[in-house]
DNA sequence: CGGCCTTTTGAAAGGATTCAACAATGGTGG
DNA sequence: CCACCATTGTTGAATCCTTTCAAAAGGCCG
């Protein structure tokens, strides 16, 4: 299988940017991986990076491909999928700017990768990037703490998945879901946009399948939590969360 | 908080082992971390260890407890525990002979580590430990490798807990331990130990709160998969599979 | 403005959980 | 060594809650 959807693409030789320049002057740089690195390691992570589009709905990996490549988000949001034989389908994360896709250190992908918004990223071959890895240590270093934090967010999501109700799951996911766009938020430089309201850009087909629910009992929820006061439901996407303290109780565990 | 139930405590000056020793002679080295040393930097490692026995049912780590030690497991089987406010319980994963725990750069541990059985392991000082990373690349290379089968085992488990039957669950929770189970055998040269045949260390209790069920529906299943003659009930703990195909379906979701 | 897809809402069904009682096991002390 | 006790595991019945199935409503795009 190969990729889909994908609109633009550009290579070092076709790229917009000068060579060289496209990762120095990347605003995504201080929020991920190439963050420890400095210009002359920089440019070598750019020699070996192409950039490119892919459209909401595409595909950038299938689950048991070859692991080629591995990105980096510079723009939009990609959902992680796992599917079982009849096809139930569990979204085991989603994926923001600056966030790392495909470094695993296994010789196929184990989950498949899809665009939920338009995404833009920066691709790199896997054994190269690895290459890299060995010899700049800090990058090592750098890669053990996210996947450290990767970890525990996945615990994180096992209990979710193992003992959380609903109400508990969804409440869980809104405030995860504000306060990881408040934090890219303030990577850019906009702290003082209000945390509370925000756009879902996910479906609720996506949200189920990452809470371990069907589309109907997560919409039943919402509905519930808008009835309730807890949330403002604006239009099919908009939420603003009116109050914060009731979900974070919920969210806990504390009902 | 402090650790509770441990009956054995042998450091450097104390120890059964000569000093420097116990590393090099140490049946597991080629298991776990230490595998990729080489012997001076063995001896560093042992030079910070201490060794310690846990008999079962004790707590090594407390949630939140500020992360001081990691260990090195050399004999016994420890469960990760995660509670919410109200006692519900997930237990994140089982750790077996080789496994690290503990070791995940965050200022305070994220879950409980309890013995399943009698437990040795060898304890070290979590920023010497650190520091040792830094100035041994290879080590921090095989923990990348081992952090990222972490990562793919609870991708596994999110599967498992958002999407599986709890048949399937069992069938999985079977097939994952037999195959560990033979994979540490052949580590310690007992290849011809038949694998179907074992006996589950861990209660219905744990087994239920890591399959995400009730220890009811845990027993229900057990004893069907008796009944329908796919596996053999051996007592309190004994388990045959007499049909490891049949389980191997049921565990994909072939069902 | 119309049509399509997503989401919501309703009613019925199914299955895991809950509650309760019983059985088996393993450890302890007589 | 056996009997007893406490703990762990099994089994049964009723309940509750999510899922399933079905249909209507709502939003979004051309």
């Amino acid at each position: 299988m190969t990729s889909s959807g994908q609109v633009k693409f550009s290579d070092n030789a076709a790229g917009n940017a000068t060579s060289r320049e496209r990762c120095r002057s990347c605003t995504r740089r201080f929020d991920s991986l190439c963050g420890v690195l400095d210009c002359t390691e920089l440019d070598r992570l750019d020699d070996m990076m192409t950039h490119q589009v892919f459209e909401s709905g595409a595909t950038l990996i299938y689950e048991e491909d070859e692991a080629e490549s591995v990105y980096n988000i510079s723009e939009g949001v990609l959902r992680l999928t796992k599917l079982l034989p009849d096809g139930r389908r569990l979204v085991t994360g989603f994926l923001y700017p600056g966030d790392f896709v495909g470094l695993a250190f296994h010789d196929r992908y184990s989950y498949s990768v899809e665009a939920v918004s338009t995404v833009e990223v920066c691709r790199f071959p896997r054994l190269k990037l690895e290459g890299l890895l060995k010899e700049i240590p800090k990058l090592e270093s750098k890669l053990l703490g996210m996947m450290s934090n990767e970890i525990k967010e996945a615990q994180d999501q096992m209990v979710l998945l193992g003992r959380k109700s609903p109400a508990e799951r969804m409440a869980s996911f809104l405030l995860a879901f504000s306060r990881r766009r408040m934090e890219k938020q303030v990577g850019r430089h906009f702290a003082d946009v209000p945390q509370d309201d925000f756009t879902l850009p996910m479906s609720r087909q996506d949200i189920s399948d990452y809470l371990g629910l069907t589309i109907e009992t997560v919409s039943r929820t919402i509905t519930k939590f808008g009835k309730e006061g807890i949330i403002e439901i604006k239009g099919r996407k908009g939420i603003c969360i009116l109050q914060r303290e009731r979900l974070e109780d919920m969210a806990a565990g504390l009902d």
